[in-house]
DNA sequence: TTCATATTTCGCTCCGGAGCGAAGTAAGGC
DNA sequence: GCCTTACTTCGCTCCGGAGCGAAATATGAA
């Protein structure tokens, strides 16, 4: 039983535009159906039966504003089987594939966060400065030291408003480039925001590259110890 | 281009046959190909060539042995992404759906180690016992307290050979019932072997479901403090 | 060697679903 | 109200690939 629903599943995924949509969809933004159907490259019509179907298929959730219809993934959970997926797809038959940008490698969005050699770093940058720590209650949670809390609070991370979110405060994401942790949750994301609001980085609108700037470089390296 | 591989590897897993392939397989167990084409549902040449498939694809990977050809998963990853995508196939369209029979959730394997609520509450205690703690450098990985070796040893683990294995030594594995981690890794299934040997739990031979036997449920309590 | 079993290759049928454009519906902007 | 833009529904074509059985190949057993 279980596995005609995994099909069913993964048939949603295996279309080529609908594997498309998806994967634009991964930086975590919400997309109009007519933008859809030029990632896909498939017409208006198409793209409105597969994302149809995606929906149906809980893949995505869909949001009415005035005539536009925005779709964005619908968790953070299908966002995770994407990357799984994503990772056991890179290792093709070209046993050696350079092709990956490497600007993609070194910094790029997952989902809503950082993703990336730099956000791995930065992930176990946060560990190694007590910043960062498992929770003791459970394992695959993470919460913030009293010296990490004043040092993102000094840096202009609002952390009352975000303790008072529903979501996952932070825990490990894997990243399938460096297939290392880096941060995700809320605070990760959180991280983010605040990398693009201090101008560290800047978000492409295209792809899931983030540029870091050269503050952001300077920025990572005086307060995190990492160079770029 | 990542994104046409992306579909060519959920095309593979979208076929109900195939699901039904790799699902069987995610116990860690290999099956000839007459087994899997039981398992199916199809002839043998069309398993055969659900098969070829599969393996170009690099979900699975075969060993010849005499006139029987042994498919197994390919690696950890591909296990990896399909518990993923169950996760998101088993929250369907039904919201509430307690048709999953009530033993798998209890026990079962994954890959080859524990999973299920059980596995899910010895991740969790064994942490609280001290035996097993974050590793300080890298905070994806586990590692043993010199508490947790003694009493491993002492029920009978033979650490040194484990520790010479090339593969990751302990990390935590997501649990796709009880969304909170397992424990995987080298650690995690000579604990599966080590329970086996023991008498504490058997391993069915057509399903992923263990069976935890009344000794294991004594070792659970009064080594663990774990109720069934 | 000869037979039985395991697996693949070949030749064929058939169906799901992906494609498009045209027409229909819905929601601003004027 | 009317026009434009956004999106979906309908009707149709067409192709990939999943299915099977028969024959071919390979391996072990008698």
């Amino acid at each position: 039983m279980e596995d005609s629903r995994l099909a069913s599943v993964a048939a949603a995924i295996a279309e080529p535009a609908r594997a498309r949509m998806l994967c634009s969809l991964l930086d975590g933004k919400a997309r109009t159906a007519t933008e859809l159907a030029i990632v896909g490259e498939v017409s208006a019509s198409t793209a409105s039966a597969h994302l149809a179907r995606l929906k149906t298929e809980q893949l995505v959730s869909m949001l009415t504003q005035g005539r536009h219809r925005y779709y964005r993934l619908h968790n953070h959970d299908v966002a995770s089987a994407l990357e799984a997926l994503l990772l056991i797809s890179n290792t093709p038959k070209a046993p050696f594939n350079p092709n990956t940008p490497h600007y993609l490698q070194a910094a790029r969005t997952c989902y809503d966060h950082m993703a990336g050699s730099v956000a791995v770093q930065l992930h176990d940058r946060l560990f190694a400065m007590g910043w960062l720590q498992a929770d003791a209650g459970d394992a695959s949670q993470y919460v913030l030291s009293e010296q990490g809390q004043q040092a993102l609070s000094k840096l202009g991370m609002d952390l009352p408003e975000l303790a008072k979110k529903r979501r996952r405060f932070a825990c490990a994401c894997l990243d399938w480039s460096e297939r290392s942790p880096h941060l995700g949750g809320a605070l990760g994301a959180a991280l983010l925001i605040l990398a693009k609001k201090r101008g560290w980085a800047e978000q492409d609108l295209d792809s899931r590259r983030l540029q870091i700037s050269r503050a952001g470089q300077n920025a990572m390296k005086d307060i995190f110890g990492i160079t770029i």
